[in-house]
DNA sequence: TATTTTTGATAGTATTACTATTATTTAGAA
DNA sequence: TTCTAAATAATAGTAATACTATCAAAAATA
């Protein structure tokens, strides 16, 4: 048996929606690959539509702008981390395991999950890493709020939160400290890489430093 | 006796110096107005020509692109904060309480320091907030670091990741705890503004908040 | 006063970020 | 199978962006 997984949208993100055709997946397809590749900035819908084999025209049919493509892809991202996240933590009973398989989802590189066979999970990571904060890192933060855009990012943090909650009833920040795991989990990643100085996992420069250094910091925040 | 705090930037992030004309200051100070106002995306060297009166081509004399008027903008203000850091922890032999006083010049809204006339220190910190880390988030990253752009920044959690460590030298992680500190007094405080529900900081919406939270955080991560 | 430096004015190009139109292909319903 | 509607391709065009180049005027400096 071969399960599909299909993570709901919110429709204001695109105009057409791009699951519903060929021609819509190889758009997501491919801007994942390219957008990994060049980045964000250098992106541009008409490089997208020359490696398709589609015409400009014909992606902005699917998306308004290369921003609410990134926010699809965010989001896309943080919902498909959500259900991992659930399904992984699905029985576990002590919170505290509970949060350490959280975490460790978080910092680690995904590998490409055949569940969805049009997206590439692990470069699509690297992208969240590399620019996800872009998404709401702009003037119309309030108006992508509005529309509920950031909302898989929130239940997310929100899932996270309610771990935190489980472990230590009592402690103050429990959102705040879940969006400092989740932001920092991607960011001392991308500094460990980029700009290693400044963490301290110059030698050996892998994800599993990272994921001990969050244990510590929030086992140590929410203890009793 | 007024003293003007001059701080010294890498040559190669300007072709001309913005400090050596009264055109090249501003440059400096409207730059600061405009991306404030309307954000890194939409601001171009045309319409900061327009707001100065004088013509692109001028603006391009002194940078050569925008990206490198943000990463001039950005080191400036990690220059100036670490002064500050250095100026108000001087004297102050406890690294607790300079560690406490740090965490609060990180977390804290600036005010405008009459020393630097031509730089709003206020706005500037609004736009290390919200803009900062696209001076780094980009594919040139590893271009931009071996240029040393990004020494100011590194420079100031160096500082930071020393504090941390007078507190307590055994603890494994400051270099991490560091940045975490850093970005998470400005992660936060955007949150808190934009998307408020990631916070814990709802009703009142103040840094104070923001402030005990990375002070818990951190002290109990470090406690001995 | 001569000369170097800085600025202003103008022009021009390639690319980006779109919008519009029409023809062609494809898919589904009758 | 044929008709019809939807989706796509092909083409064109526009305003704005991100620059570069040139040359004259002004200002500073020697």
């Amino acid at each position: 048996m071969k399960l599909q997984l299909q993570i709901s949208m919110n429709e204001g993100l695109f105009l057409r929606n791009p699951e519903g055709s060929e021609l819509g997946k190889s758009i997501i397809k491919q801007s994942i690959k390219l957008i990994h590749k060049n980045g964000f900035e250098s992106f541009t819908f008409k490089k997208l539509a020359e490696d398709i084999g589609t015409t400009e025209a014909g992606i902005y049919r699917y998306f308004e702008n290369k921003h609410k493509l990134l926010l699809y892809l965010t989001s896309w991202y943080w919902g498909w981390l959500e259900f991992q996240i659930v399904f992984h933590t699905n029985n576990i009973k002590d919170p505290s395991i509970k949060l350490k398989k959280v975490i460790k989802l978080l910092a680690s590189a995904v590998e490409d999950d055949e569940q969805t066979s049009h997206v590439d999970e692990h470069l699509l990571h690297q992208i969240v890493i590399a620019e996800g904060s872009k998404a709401y890192l702009t003037k119309h933060v309030g108006d992508d709020n509005k529309q509920q855009f950031f909302k898989p990012y929130k239940d997310l943090c929100s899932v996270v939160g309610g771990i935190i909650t489980e472990c230590n009833g009592k402690y103050k920040y429990p959102k705040s400290l879940a969006t400092t795991i989740v932001e920092m989990a991607h960011f001392q990643n991308f500094f460990m890489k980029h700009l290693p100085s400044l963490t301290d996992f110059t030698k050996t420069k892998t994800e599993a430093d990272v994921i001990v250094f969050l244990n510590e910091l929030v086992f140590a925040a929410i203890k009793k």
